[in-house]
DNA sequence: AACCGTTATATTTATAAAGAAATAACGCTA
DNA sequence: TAGCGTTATTTCTTTATAAATATAACGGTT
């Protein structure tokens, strides 16, 4: 039988988590779909854990991420801001490098 | 304000967790100390919780990784065989060198 | 045979995290 | 002004995790 490895990132700010791969996933959901509350469905999750992340990443963000707007033509919305939607994107790369980085040396542990 | 990158990576056996950073560290107790209870103590853990975290460890390795001993001179005892010790070293390695191609791509985040 | 320091295990009790449900507020639409 | 679909927030309940406690078994030593 072969190992597997397996790794978490996450982004800190000021000793508090910031991005997480399940906030980058909400993240990514709420610019499909423009709204906390279908992203929350669409994730299976309920709208007040999607909704304390969202919090949580815009307090600790320097820059704002998501724009939230309540009432309004379609009862408001939620939509990434351009520093949002290239954090996704600088994410998923240092992450798929890094899992990329661990398959290359799981030999070590393998070979033992 | 910069953010900081941070990381947890963990070996699987068929889907169970076989080991991570807090196996780790008390694997190398159980090195130091030589019993699984002091071990426990030193790392300021209930003893079984500790006993827990190493039944895993053995239950998912392929190889021994710990041996203990119950009864006996000094009551029984814990340790490590050399394939428990080369893991030790192994996973540290990669474990550090996944923290270093992290902190060399934070850039990609703080410079956004 | 009684003692000792271990490993091994079950049972109970706290504590923390998650989930569910209800409600308020907002601003456009008709 | 009543209705709609959102965001925003509180409260209560449930579930999962961790901690604490107790006890058995083992095999040398004295």
């Amino acid at each position: 039988m072969n190992y597997k490895i397996k790794s978490r990132i996450w982004i800190e700010a000021d000793n508090n988590v910031f991005l997480g791969e399940g906030r980058v996933r909400l993240l990514k959901a709420i610019d499909t779909d423009g709204s906390l509350s279908k992203a929350a469905k669409s994730l299976e999750m309920s709208y007040k854990k999607a909704w304390t992340l969202l919090d949580a990443v815009n307090k600790s963000a320097t820059k704002p991420v998501v724009i939230t707007s309540v009432g309004g033509k379609n009862g408001g919305g939620a939509k990434l801001t351009p520093y949002g939607k290239s954090l996704i994107i600088a994410f998923d790369t240092i992450n798929k490098g890094c899992w990329k980085y661990l398959d290359k040396h799981l030999d070590k542990i393998n070979s033992i």
